[in-house]
DNA sequence: AATAATTTTTAGATTAACCTAAAAATTTAA
DNA sequence: TTAAATTTTTAGGTTAATCTAAAAATTATT
């Protein structure tokens, strides 16, 4: 059944809260994300319903159907896929991407997507450490921890962030937080719950609880 | 000024139909372009003449402004470059690339647009030999001939189409007639005026007069 | 449990891009 | 040069996606 670009952001946008979460998605939890009002959403979902996208009962929430849940797979992998060429390929930093790979991810060719992924060669993540969801729709749970998690004298390694937007990307960038950066906490002021830690083996510095909630790491030892 | 895509095709369609005319375009040869009823491209050309990229007086055609052809241009270069790219880098077949790069030139970004240029070794032609012009809006005028305007016992070589429909371009593919192929013109048949044409040395075949109107090719003796 | 606060839905409009049918202008041809 | 044919525009509607304002349902609070 032919999709607007509108319709796959609108799944698109549920499935990321879909992953937050178990319970069914709000209205204004969609209406926030989608950047609309409640009464379009409510429009929208309905629609969405009668195309057997999502299960929508009015006042109780919508969640994805299985249906829904490939396409909004389908539409992460390529916005991933293309995400990796613009960096890998393309020479653009990993904070300049998303709003390019937002328009990207709408090009229809099952064909390209798959060219692209080999010629990509296979990679498993994004450059934010996202997992690319596979030809056939399956994700991989990566289960990383929130660094704001991690208990002082741990040492971790950054796997991923819970954020993509550019200002947060290139505050890591500054701070040499890149991919696979070491991180050594040193201590954690219970005051502000800001960070004193190392990266990479260099003097320490603090970092507040904000960027620490939205940076994923793999704990070392 | 924001453009939809919608917008972007209507420039796109005015500009091509204008390479091959001084005169204004009409709005039904708009229409026939765009797929669509002589009422909606009314409606159209006058919005577009609103935002200062048509010169449009109504009953008496229409045609790009600076601006306009500007624009024109810029989606022009895209196409053609994504298709060096799809054909090039991705390894689709020249009869494969043209609904895929419909989608793939309104994506908005120079910087990528750029990037791509210089990825691909600043090609100075599409896979089907028509040009890309420059960052700066310059199209080079390539002046090739018909095939079915050449004389018999010429040799020439084959720089480009005019068409690419899928169907096209399977024949020529099953013709050996690829990009930079050697035809040795043996004989025009005056009654239906298909021509009697060596491919690359080959034991000479009949191409019809509809095929060789669409073909371009530079003169070589 | 009743009321207050919040969330969600409905009702009624708006805009972009399209449509059909009819009217008006232009072009062609007798 | 007038009538016929064609092209183009206008008038009035439709659909997708949005909006605001008001009504209805749900959730939270006393």
């Amino acid at each position: 059944m032919a999709i607007s670009f509108t319709e796959e952001n609108y799944l698109k946008v549920i499935h990321r809260l879909s992953e937050a979460t178990s319970e069914d998605i709000s209205t204004n939890a969609v209406a926030e994300l989608m950047q609309t009002k409640a009464a379009s959403v409510t429009d929208m979902l309905r629609k969405l319903a009668d195309k057997g996208w999502v299960n929508y009962q009015k006042y109780q929430g919508v969640r994805l159907s299985a249906e829904g849940e490939k396409i909004a797979l389908s539409i992460v992998r390529k916005h991933r896929l293309w995400e990796v060429f613009l960096v890998d390929k393309m020479g653009f930093n990993w904070d300049e991407v998303h709003e390019i790979a937002e328009q990207l991810e709408h090009i229809e060719s099952d064909q390209l997507v798959n060219k692209l992924d080999e010629y990509l060669g296979f990679p498993k993540t994004d450059p934010h450490g996202d997992p690319i969801p596979s030809k056939d729709g399956i994700l991989p749970e990566l289960a990383y921890s929130h660094l704001s998690d991690i208990k002082a004298t741990k040492t971790c390694k950054l796997m991923g962030v819970a954020q993509d937007s550019a200002v947060f990307l290139q505050l890591l960038t500054k701070l040499n937080l890149n991919l696979g950066a070491k991180l050594a906490i040193k201590e954690i002021n219970e005051f502000d719950r800001s960070i004193f830690v190392s990266i990479n083996d260099a003097a320490p510095i603090f970092i507040s609880h904000d960027v620490a909630k939205n940076i994923l790491v793999k704990i070392l030892a």
